[in-house]
DNA sequence: CTTGCCTCTGACGTCAACGTCAGGTCCTAG
DNA sequence: CTAGGACCTGACGTTGACGTCAGAGGCAAG
C-alpha cells in the first residue's frame, strides 16, 4: 500500500505516518523511486499506535513495547515493563470512570433544573 | 489556605494554580498585601480539573462546564455540552479497555515465552 | 533587624505530535 | 507529452499545560 492509502483506512495523516517512521514505529519498505510501500498490516499497527498514544504513552514508551508485540517475546524487563503500562491504563481508566461519575452527576442535577429539554411532560 | 499548601494538597505544582487562575478555572481571594487565600473546596476543585484533564478536555472545555458545577444549574446547550463530553470519556473509556485487551494479550504471549520469571516451576 | 522560606508578577523555555510550507520528483490518464 | 495528483525531503510553526528563571516583596522566628 501506499502511504495516502494507508494514512485513509488508518484514519490518520500522512504527515504523521512519516513521522512514526521517523521514531521507529512504523517501517516501510520502498520503491525504486524512493515513495514507501507498507504491508497491510500497517493499518492495524497503526491503529495500536494509536490506542497507545490515547492511553497517554509517548513515542518512546510505544518504541519500547514493539519489540515484543513483533516478535512475541519479551526480556523480563520488557514484561515489567509492559505490566506497568497496563497498570497505568487501569489506573487511567479508574480516573476516567470517577470523573464520568462526576459529570453524570452533574448531568443528573441539571436535568433536575432544566426538565424541559424535550420531555414532553 | 495559601497557594502553596492547595498545591500540596491537590499534588500539583504552585504554577499550575496560577495557571488555572489565569484560566477562569480558579478564583482566589487576595491578601491585603496580594496573597492568594484559597477555600479548602479548592483543593477538592483542582483534583476535579485535573480529571478532566486526564479526560483530554482543555481549558477552555473545563471553562465552559464549570459553571454547572459551581451553580448546579445549566442551560440546555451546557448539558448538551456535559452529555458530549461524558459521551466522549466513554469512548475513551472503550477505547482504553481495548489498548488493555491488546497489551493483555502480548503479556499472557510473553509468559508463555519467558515464563521463568519468578514462577519457581 | 535579619534570616529564610513563601509568595508575587512577568516572561521566556519546553516537549510531544504533529501541521504546514517550499521546492522538487514520480506516475498515470488523456 | 503534458497536466495534475501523490509522493519525497527538509525545516520551521503550532498548541496546551505547564517549568523555570529573574527580580521584588511578604512574614513568622529568633
Amino acid at each position: 500500500m501506499r502511504i495516502g492509502e494507508v494514512a485513509a483506512a488508518a484514519g490518520v495523516s500522512v504527515r504523521a505516518l512519516r513521522y512514526y517512521e521517523e521514531q521507529g514505529l512504523l517501517e516501510a519498505e520502498r520503491s525504486p523511486s524512493g515513495q514507501r510501500r507498507y504491508p497491510a498490516s500497517a493499518v492495524d499497527r497503526v491503529h495500536f499506535i494509536q490506542q497507545l498514544y490515547a492511553a497517554g504513552l509517548t513515542s518512546k514508551d510505544v518504541l519500547e513495547l514493539l519489540p515484543c508485540v513483533h516478535t512475541g517475546r519479551a526480556t523480563p524487563a520488557m514484561m515489567a515493563r509492559l505490566v506497568e503500562q497496563r497498570d497505568g491504563i487501569d489506573r487511567q481508566i479508574a480516573e476516567l470512570t470517577r470523573a464520568r461519575a462526576r459529570l453524570a452527576e452533574i448531568i443528573r442535577i441539571g436535568h433536575e433544573h432544566v426538565p424541559a429539554v424535550g420531555a414532553a411532560s
